[in-house]
DNA sequence: GACCAGATATATCGAAACGATAGTGTAGCT
DNA sequence: AGCTACACTATCGTTTCGATATATCTGGTC
């Protein structure tokens, strides 16, 4: 599902500007769906471009007009079309578990300040989710309830995992040789190398 | 951190062409950090050229030579200083979630298959941990085992939710009218609108 | 022996998305 | 008077994605 078909879901909900979509994201989509300006804007443009959605610009004293868009009819079947047929993707990409997994070449005060920024950064999602949950009315969509549970319950993991094995990586003293693995490597790259799994080799 | 640098951590502790690496980003990186030949390939060229690794051709019979790239000191030290510079990000896409989050605009057969199907691919995450960990010695590198320990609590923690949670979510019956939400939303399109959180709105 | 699927290895190309930045006036606070 | 935050627009260069092309060897099946 690209970004596209997401801004053209969220207008399925409700008309808005721009800006007003991009607020959403940073709010209800925070945990699990990031989107900047230089995606929406062009998004919009494109989608009006296709008679997904219409724009209507609405002038206001000093600032920029909003350009409201709201979805039309072929929108709103274009979208459920693509709910339907999209077989939905969920990927992470973490840079803090790359560098958890090179943690053998970290020092250990490094290593210790990643773990804790990163079990703190848990806790702001959590807290983010608290935030807006705690003014939705009781009657507010299953859909939105599930995933910001999805959200808590993934930030609750997490942190409990980081808690309870985060003794298991030492990076290096301080004052130790840097910059040299103090593990053994093999060269890989003998013409026609075996299968993978028959060298001995980092994992 | 940039796949260039993913790269270079990867050549730290092996000798590699592009294809090897891409072998590792689908067996050890797979379930936090995906990258395919077309970022691959480039980035290997980037890095060759800035001298952060040395590149060796080695002809085989038939198959094209492999190019295997090996890291420079200058190399090793630019990917230190990327370990201890970079504040890692950790972010999650999904358009499972998105789904999810318009439960309501889909019908209930297809909503139990998507759940269905999410959780079968959790599974799947879990399967192929276990498949690479097994092989590995006792004393593989801490790194190594606490990034895939940690893609297995996430994924039963996210398959727990969703067997616990998905009762919450209920698609509407397909013979139910299609394409119109059923619940209400409100203009948003005031000029000099008030805050948000001042107006009904579909959360 | 014929045949086909899959592994090994390279690489490119257009489309998509990211991330940072710019501009511009209002409102409110100190 | 000056500062910061907000509301709204938008672009632009770089990075990354995803699909595809090419070619040969290997291993298994009918």
């Amino acid at each position: 599902m690209d970004i596209k078909t997401l801004c053209l879901g969220l207008l399925s909900l409700n008309e808005a500007c721009g800006y007003d979509l991009k607020k959403k994201f940073e709010s209800l989509f925070k945990h699990f769906f990031a989107a900047g300006y230089g995606s929406i804007y062009p998004a919009l443009a494109d989608l009006a471009e296709a008679g997904l959605v219409d724009c209507r610009e609405v002038p206001q004293n000093g600032r920029p007009a909003r350009k409201v868009y709201s979805i039309t009819e072929s929108g709103r079947k274009h979208f459920q079309d693509a709910l339907n047929s999209a077989n939905p993707t969920h990927k992470l990409r973490s840079d803090f578990l790359v560098m958890m997994y090179f943690a053998d070449q970290l020092d250990n005060d490094r290593l210790q300040l990643l773990l804790n920024s990163r079990v703190s950064a848990f806790g702001g999602v959590t807290a983010h989710i608290k935030n807006i949950t705690d003014s939705w009315p009781s009657d507010s969509p299953a859909g939105a309830r599930f995933v910001a549970g999805f959200g808590e319950a993934m930030a609750k993991a997490a942190t409990q995992y980081i808690e309870e094995n985060r003794h298991i990586l030492k990076g290096h003293s301080q004052d130790q040789a840097k910059g040299q693995p103090r593990i053994r490597h093999t060269d890989l790259s003998q013409a026609n190398h075996q299968p993978a799994a028959t060298i001995e080799e980092r994992v």
